[in-house]
DNA sequence: AGACTGTGTGAGATCGATCTCACACATATT
DNA sequence: AATATGTGTGAGATCGATCTCACACAGTCT
């Protein structure tokens, strides 16, 4: 088909030009002009200039997938996250790139969607490929076979976000039961009694761990835990509306909620305004991680932010670190979160 | 370093198993382990059972690398866009992922943050990893050697969001011109004449046919146009900002402001807030592309939208198309845009 | 019996870059 | 003069998978 196309074009299909060919164009022999392109080893002065000007004329690229078979190493990393559509995973997406550029590697992303079976086909994938480190956002904190597979292989990895049982590598998440915590204290302390939790599914790290924040504070406020105060929903804006739905068309719903993410936090703004539940007359919010709109609404959303800008380039920082060779213990990175108070949350008196 | 780290561990680095590992365990040769695991030509059906469960036991994954080297081709294919951190470019580079994904093929994601050198280091890179094939969004419109280049090289190429002069590909964008203008026309219908124009860098190909078609649009309206209501600005929300600011600090500022992207509404929005401007009262708004925010604020913001859902899928259509072989004539697909009227335009009357 | 076809297998070349080794020639040292 | 050292170069092996070719043996046909 292909070499059809071409001839029915009439076209030269231009290969790239080859060290074989520059040492040619030079009267060289190949290994002598490996030696002047990449400067090692004994050349002779005139000799270098002739094959640096062939290289030149012909365009000459190193073929990288040839160098990586000798050397058994792409200069690419990998890095599987829940979804680039999150700005949350954008942003760190974006840093890893940066920093992986600056290494002068590539980055292949890919998307696990927060199914545990894509993770695992996707790392499958990428292996094959002799990538040379990752950074995945493991979307089971226990169900880790596949990542267990990577470190005994010895392929470096990094866990950004959330941490996985049993994996020992390095990793950079941030305080998510001290961030959580410290939302539903304040809640509490505004009188909120009843302070509904809009959660991702049970299996991913920081859910447990925001879930285990909320449950910490409401034990030290003396709050008896209520499953008819929380939610669970996929982290996408259409799902978390139907839970709040749900949970606000209760006979006696919360005066509170504390949502695990951003677009679950979005995803509630829609849901109050659709059912006429107004912030923070109503209902008081207060959301996991800052986002662009926490500003833009009115009142403005009160909510526990992550260092958001720290994590990718921490986490690309740490893999950098490993691929040159940096031996020691896995260095476990743990950011603080801080609560930015705005205005979404009004003080309840007759609690 | 790297040996000696696992050395001082103690570690067996366990290589990933080569075809001829299995094939010394299958006793037989390379080439008929190669038969027997890709099934061509003729193996016996014990021998490949013996093969078979070779493989299985040693779990063997086949070295891409080697594949691709002989082939020529990488199952990779690269995808330079502006900024993941932009909605509009994160949802494109996720439905290319799993379009590829389908494909059985992986994304290398690069950021050419509207930067022409970076985007041409970053395809350079790339095309020596012998990568199958592009999606660009190229940054600018007529300075584009490399991409010629590599149309040169047969390498199937799209262009996304943004068409290249002198690029003869497959293509995928909007109907910019027509959305603006309807846009604009929509703002002077509601009695505004002075107009502003909030743009990008005039390099980009959206931002000239944008522009081209708020200019349309004035000339028909009999407006005649004015420098000092176009204000340029990066494609970001702090830049944006700012440039909204110089806009109506003006002894005779607009009355209604047309913005290129989404990134760019989101900043204008914030400086109204900022210099007690209120929407729709003292000034009329209107973006291209529409965003989550838009319908969060109050009023809720009147934008163009674009099918940013099939845009991505498109272009990885077509590429994929290519990657099998399709010949043909390059296809340039343009989709509709279409104008969601909310609450940020407002009728003048004392125009 | 001799010439075929069909089936099954292995040896070796190939993709492109790199690296080890051997060799050649110069100059310097004893 | 004989040996060492330094400089420059090419032949060939290597990475791992694939593919062409040659060969071997079965069975079939004239």
């Amino acid at each position: 088909m292909d070499p059809a196309c071409a001839m029915a074009k009439g076209e030269m299909v231009r290969k790239p030009a080859t060290l074989k060919d520059v040492a040619a164009l030079a009267n060289v022999s190949r290994a002598t002009a490996a030696r002047a392109l990449n400067s090692y080893g004994y050349v002779g002065n005139e000799t270098a200039q002739k094959v640096q000007a062939a290289a030149e004329k012909l365009g000459y690229r190193g073929n990288r997938l040839a160098q990586a078979l000798r050397s058994g190493q792409l200069p690419i990393v990998g890095c599987i996250l829940g979804d680039i559509q999150n700005p949350f995973f954008a942003r760190i997406a974006h840093d890893i790139e940066v920093l992986a550029r600056e290494c002068g590697h590539n980055l292949v992303i890919g998307s696990s969607e927060e199914e545990l079976g894509q993770e695992i086909s996707l790392l499958a994938s990428l292996q094959s490929l002799s990538i040379r480190g990752f950074i995945v956002a493991p979307t089971s904190a226990d169900n880790n076979a596949h990542l267990k597979g990577l470190i005994a292989e010895n392929v470096p990895l990094v866990l950004i976000d959330r941490v996985a049982e049993g994996i020992d590598c390095d990793s950079v998440v941030v305080d998510n039961e001290g961030g959580a915590r410290k939302a539903v204290e304040y809640l509490i302390g505004m009188g909120h009694r009843r302070i509904g939790l809009l959660q991702d599914d049970m299996r991913i790290f920081t859910s447990r761990e925001r879930m285990s924040g909320y449950r910490a504070a409401l034990a030290a406020g003396g709050i008896a835990p209520d499953d008819r105060m929380v939610s669970v929903s996929q982290s996408t804006v259409e799902h978390a509306v139907d839970a709040t739905i749900r949970l606000f068309s209760q006979k006696s719903p919360p005066t509170a909620l504390f949502t695990v993410d951003s677009l679950m936090t979005q995803g509630a703004l829609l849901a109050f305004r659709s059912m006429g539940i107004s912030i923070p007359h109503d209902v008081s919010l207060i959301g996991f991680d800052d986002f662009n709109l926490a500003t833009f609404t009115d009142p403005q959303i009160t909510v526990v932010s992550q260092p958001v800008a720290e994590i990718g380039r921490a986490a690309a920082r740490l893999l950098f670190d490993r691929l040159s060779g940096k031996c020691g213990k896995p260095q476990k990175l743990r950011f603080e979160t801080k609560m930015i108070v705005r205005g979404s949350v009004s003080r309840r008196r007759d609690a």
